[in-house]
DNA sequence: TTACAGTATGTCAGGTCTGACATATACTGG
DNA sequence: CCAGTATATGTCAGACCTGACATACTGTAA
């Protein structure tokens, strides 16, 4: 499964339920891809609503606005990790993300 | 802050509550290591309910069982990555796996 | 139009994580 | 005691992720 094509593809306008099929998924692949953009999804929508551009986050977390720009597109080159630790530099509990990924 | 040395120290015996203290970790840092311990346990927690051995289980998810063994342990160099597809891949739910972390 | 701020995308050197291996330790039944 | 099974721990080459940079695109105000 070659992950970088799966964001290529994935682009605009592909709803999540027919990705998995098109693309041959399976049950746990589709998960977690699902995950992370729903965390790339809330880390956009946590920094807009605290109105902060991406450079302004990239300094905040100590990485730069291209790496944000990536989190918030659910580059695949981007790990849980990475979208988690922004998550807690914005503020978000545990529990809101917990709810987040589920 | 040396990630290595804050899993040698935690080991046994150590109350979550005081780590933080006692190793000085920002509010983030420890959310985050809490949240990887919660996974570690579910993980193990789980494993050993489908009664597979670590050996089993890193074959399931092409890793080793070496590997295994620090995903459970909470050993520093293992993602929240590895730890999330050993989970999915253990039949644990997107839902299960919030809960889980908050 | 031009200029500027914000965001997106490609690339890459350097750092981190991974699987595999070796080895140690713990427990069990003979 | 021993042998076998399960788990823990240390190490390392190679795979992967990261921040940084360059550059392109988008919107918007003059």
């Amino acid at each position: 499964m070659d992950k970088r094509k799966q964001a290529k593809l994935k682009k605009k306008g592909w709803k999540v339920g027919t990705v998995a099929e098109f693309l041959e998924l399976s049950t746990e692949e589709s998960a977690y891809i699902e995950m992370k953009l729903a965390l790339s999804e809330k880390l956009k929508a946590r920094r807009i609503r605290q109105k902060l551009t991406q450079k302004q986050l990239a300094k905040a977390i100590e990485s730069s606005q291209s790496r944000v720009a990536k989190m918030e597109a659910g580059d695949p080159t981007v790990s849980i990790d990475l979208l988690v630790k922004g998550l807690l530099a914005l503020g978000v509990s545990k529990k809101e993300l917990g709810k987040t990924i589920s």
